[in-house]
DNA sequence: GATGAATGAGTTTTCATTCAT
DNA sequence: CATGAATGAAAACTCATTCAT
């Protein structure tokens, strides 16, 4: 009755090249699939014909491992925002201690980017798809949000006390503004029409230019 | 069979304020309470039983005045892509000659967070559904966006010009960058949570910084 | 949002004889044809798209008028076990005053025979149908099935204070025996095979018999 | 692809006791479990998901012993009613010689409930699934409900010839009264409520005395 | 013997749309 | 102008059944 694989690793790299069981990778195309459905269509738009599409498998199959469509929907955004937290983290864990926050903030608006832009789908479907969610499920995942939300603040906090921020700016606006620079790059960007690299760095002397002191 | 009323001053300040004719008065609701919908739910989610139900007639009545459920759509959006171009216009031709580039992008940060955050759900509406539409749909509002966006690039380029810019910043990212950040309020900004006031002043001091020279 | 038809007189005369707007019936023939499915493929076997048909309309017509399949058949079944109520009230009102109990159980008899052979597939389909339907339906059919069964019972009450009941009869199990043999008469009546007439009369002797003191 | 075990004894004693290999206990209780899913939902609301967890094996394995949901189904049927009249044949052969029809009668009457309210789900499964089978599969039972039959008509046409039996009275509706009775008493027989005694006594009672001249 | 994985054929349900009034 | 009534197309979901292992 219950949803089968039991120990899928959700999130985790080895899950994420396709390892484990063929019932763990079918499972693995399916969320896949959802997130791209997701990035599609938004979370009404997202028809369980299309993730069963681009999953190849028949639609019925879907419910050998989910029991419903939300449920489905709510692994791949959890799984999404799950993901983004996990490469941030790597990324701040490779810092240098004592490296000054300005240049850990370069650090962390450097992974987003990388994690939306290019990392996968689950991301930018997480952040994008959040705000449509039904209301029960956007409350389940926000801690989730929540978690990711206090490393960034931590961050400015820092620079803050270091005082490498302006004086005059509200951190909670502050920081709310920075992210929605950085995940309205989903909406625009276009690796056909300007490089990675060039996102990145407008985006970090930006950011970093508008915080500073 | 057509829809009725051809000559509708759609956008325009009249129109705004409930005047004319009962059935201009209902036409008016429907698009009003579109823009609501799709805020709400998205392209795909906002459903014509939702619509009549907030415009307060029932859904059949809708097809008095549009053919379809996307043209309804499509008029929304273009109503509030046309707002808000509309508003950045009139606050733009106020301030005076000679005032500078970075003066003239406060004004316009203003601006656009205003009409976003809260002179219409059209806007609003506009902004994030426009990246959900079906292809065709979206590029018929393409000449209207990329009018609104050719009023910041040139806003930009004025600042170029006289050097008030960073050298080392492109200038196409950079706007999309802080478009992104002004864009992305709407899924955060809680007028209970802080003032507009805080919001327009954060994010002028971080986009006036993070492009000056 | 709620279902339409606020003054549809369920159960009453008028109502069966196809009486009031088109609406009503409409509503009334997917009533019946809810009924008549029921009879023939019980509460999990009766498909939408069978009472459809029956009921000469497209299968989502029926949400028009009812807002899912349960709420129908509880309408359904709802109506047989009120309109089985009603038919009885009706015959026993016509017995003179002063009858004795055994020649009123002998009306009942007749009563519940003719309403549940002929008068309806309303009644048929509630008295088979109750047993298969899920707890929560069944237990709030209680009361309706409660009331009719009081009827009964104080028939078989009158019947033991005047002496004619058989000392030795427990009467609520005679009362379900009695009823039993009433109710599997839908199973196996075949009205090219014996008249109405002769199952009546049947069952008036044995059960007129089979209680007497 | 054939069921593969032609020779177990459907309905003996032996099988009855869950004697033999494991596989044959295995198809025993799959047997057992539909006879529960058939009381408990009737003929369309048996799933085979249902059959299975009753029977404790995964669903699948339901065809390694049937080769479809009917086929099964029929089985348990076909035992129901083999069951029923093989207990019924014994306590009729237990009866002496000589002893009067109606004392006849009261054995059946007391097998019969015996073995619908307590020797098995099988009986009342058959018994009550029978009407709602597909017509072919009830026509192919047809067979064992007339030998059945049989069985009660002569018991009554002994009580006729012996000038026992009311003169006015239809010999085939009157059985299918006095079957009625004992058949409908699975819909409300509750053990907790009542002793099988009660049940017994009180049938045995109206139908003597119901069908006495 | 038995199961995990999957599917095809249907089922209920939703929803934009139509149309007579 | 507007609505009550209805429908066609498509959506989510269910379930018997298959099959490789």
């Amino acid at each position: 009755m219950a949803a089968p694989t039991p120990g899928r690793a959700a999130g985790t790299s080895e899950a994420r090249h396709g390892a484990g069981t063929k019932s763990e990778r079918t499972r693995e195309r399916i969320v896949d699939a959802t997130a791209r459905a997701l990035n599609a269509r938004g979370y009404a738009g997202a028809r369980l014909s299309d993730i069963a599409e681009i999953a190849e498998v028949q639609a019925p199959a879907i419910y050998y491992y989910f029991s419903s469509r939300d449920e489905l929907i709510e692994e791949a955004v959890s799984v999404g925002l799950a993901r983004t937290m996990e490469l941030m983290s790597e990324a701040l864990a490779q810092v240098p201690d004592g490296t000054p926050p300005m240049n850990r903030i370069r650090v962390a608006v450097a992974a987003h980017l990388n994690t939306l832009l290019t990392h996968s789908d689950h991301a930018a479907a997480a952040i994008r798809t959040v705000p449509q969610l039904p209301k029960e499920m956007r409350e389940r995942q926000f801690d989730a949000q929540r978690a990711y939300l206090a490393i960034w603040r931590a961050l400015l906090d820092d620079a803050r006390t270091s005082g490498d921020l302006a004086q005059d700016i509200d951190v909670r606006a502050a920081l709310m503004v920075v992210l929605g620079a950085l995940n309205w790059t989903v909406e625009w960007w276009d690796p056909e029409r300007g490089s990675l690299e060039t996102v990145i760095t407008t985006a970090q002397t930006l950011i970093e230019h508008g915080l500073a002191a």
